[in-house]
DNA sequence: TATACGATCACCT
DNA sequence: GGTGATCGTATAC
């Protein structure tokens, strides 16, 4: 199937983030293809988004800066990566983190990339996401819209009754301009999120 | 050059 | 529900 255009990502971040929902998220890996839904999302902003990396423009945010429809995928914590996909226009930031996919293809192998654990934590999770799918800081900068290795392909429609929205997670402080609800969830029966907290 | 910390996860109780 | 693992990046000196 066609992956989706540049254009579905040059647009503002909440709503890439909204549409990216229910959309199939797709890794060519040794030859075996890998898919899932995605069920959850957060966007990030820019110089007025104190929690996005994009706040101050550094060499490693920098393609956050840069045209739509790119990769972003950075280490965090010492032992995780995070995928990002980078929105809006060339020269505006903004990149929207993807937390959750529902496993649908390859899943036999997800089991084994992810080491056996249950089901329901094959990929709920940023980190959990980046594993089970074998993506590292090698897929930075990848052009979503035409790569054969890691891509994003039309999926389910997602009525907006289906989704929870909420502040973003790991985001400290109480300060008024970071509780923006940034945070989009699937309530998807096979969406397996750690509870998600009332609007 | 040094140091503090983070868009997390898994395991322990 | 709490906490340790573990290192790249940003920021200060």
């Amino acid at each position: 199937m066609t992956p989706l255009s540049r254009a579905f990502f040059d647009r503002a971040t909440a709503a890439v983030a909204r549409g990216l929902l229910g959309q199939r998220l797709v890794r060519a890996l040794d030859g075996v293809r890998l898919a899932g839904l995605i069920c959850e999302t957060e966007a990030y902003g820019g110089s007025d988004d104190m929690a996005s990396h994009a706040f101050r423009r550094t060499p490693r945010s920098a393609i956050m800066y840069g045209p739509p429809g790119y990769a972003y995928v950075y280490f965090i914590y010492g032992m995780h990566h995070c995928l990002n996909v980078v929105t809006e226009g060339d020269g505006q930031p903004g990149a929207v983190l993807i937390r959750g996919i529902v496993p649908e293809e390859g899943i036999e192998a997800l089991r084994i990339r992810r080491g056996g654990v249950d089901d329901r934590h094959l990929a709920n999770g940023p980190g959990k996401v980046c594993q089970a799918l074998g993506i590292t800081v090698a897929l930075n900068g990848v052009d979503l819209t035409t790569s054969a290795e890691l891509f994003i392909e039309p999926g389910a429609i997602v009525p907006d009754a289906e989704v929870a929205i909420t502040p973003r997670v790991g985001v400290r402080g109480n300060v008024a301009a970071l509780d923006r609800p940034w945070r989009f969830v699937w309530q998807h029966p096979e969406n397996c999120q750690t509870a998600v907290k009332a609007v």
